[in-house]
DNA sequence: TTGTTATTGCAACAAAGTTGCAATAAAATT
DNA sequence: AATTTTATTGCAACTTTGTTGCAATAACAA
C-alpha cells in the first residue's frame, strides 16, 4: 500500500536504518523497539517502506525476514538485485555490491532470484 | 542422527521421494501423509535423511522448508551444492543441474551459498 | 522368546507473523 | 482554530511452522 502519512512509528523505524549499515532482522527490530512500537505496527510499516522502493526484504538461513535499505529502487521498480553475506559466527548480513550472473535455463523463465551466501565476515576471520 | 533402524516411516517418506522428480515441502508431506504418519514423526525423519545424505533441504520463498533427493551426497559430505526453481504460478520447486560461479569477495570467507531462482516452469509457459 | 533401545505418537509448547476492530492522530476542510 | 475525515496504531486473539518431553511401541540383537 505504501505511506500516506508522516508518523512517529515510521521515524523510529527509519532511524534504525539510518544508524545501521547491514541489515536487520524484524526479530531485532521487535526487540528493539519493543518499548516504542507494537510488533503489528513494525510489521505494517516496513511492509509500506518495501511497497515504496526505500527497504527492500529477504529471508536469513533460518528462514527469518531482514530488511535492508535500498539504493536506487522506487515504488515502481526494485532496481536493487544484489546477494546478501551471512556470517555464520556472528549472525549478521550485508548486502553485497556484487553482481551474480544466473545464466539462462533451458525452458523456463527466469523473473528474479534471491541468492544468500554463508562464511566469515571479517570481523569474525580476524577474531582467532 | 541418521537412521539406525529400518522402520515404515522412513518407507513411506522415501516412497514419496521416489514418485516425484521435483523438491517437496514439510507443509506438503505433512499434508499427504497426514493419515499414517504423525508431523513430529516426520520432522525427525525428514532430518535422519538429510544427516545421511540421502536428502538435502532449503527454504522456499515464503521460508517454508523443502526437501529433495541428493545425488552424490554421504553421511560425512553434503556434495549436491546446486540452486533451486521455483514456479511463481505454480508453486514448484526444482533442482536445477546447473554451476552458478560465487565470487571471490574481499574481507570474507566463503563456506556455502543458497541460490533460489524465480520464474515460470515449462508447464507454466505452455498455459496461456 | 526375551531384552534393549531406537523410534513413534501425543500433547503441549514456542516463535514468527497475521487479522479484526476500536481508539488515536495526521492532515485536509471548514 | 475547530472540526471532520480517514490512515495509522495498539491490542488481543489467532494461524502456521516447527520443537520438546515423555510414555508407549516396535526393530532387532542375543
Amino acid at each position: 500500500m505504501g505511506i500516506v502519512r508522516k508518523t512517529k512509528s515510521i521515524e523510529l523505524l527509519l532511524n534504525e536504518f539510518r544508524c545501521s549499515t547491514g541489515a536487520i532482522s524484524t526479530v531485532e527490530l521487535i526487540k528493539r523497539l519493543n518499548s516504542k512500537l507494537n510488533k503489528t505496527t513494525i510489521y505494517r510499516v516496513l511492509e509500506n517502506l518495501e511497497d515504496d522502493g526505500i527497504l527492500h526484504s529477504f529471508l536469513g538461513q533460518e528462514g527469518v525476514k531482514w530488511y535492508a535499505t535500498c539504493r536506487n529502487c522506487t515504488k515502481s521498480k526494485h532496481a536493487d538485485i544484489h546477494p546478501h553475506f551471512e556470517c555464520v559466527d556472528c549472525g549478521k548480513i550485508d548486502c553485497l555490491k556484487l553482481e551474480v550472473k544466473i545464466p539462462e535455463i533451458p525452458n523456463r523463465e527466469v523473473s528474479s532470484s534471491q541468492i544468500l551466501i554463508q562464511g566469515k565476515c571479517e570481523k569474525c576471520i580476524d577474531l582467532k
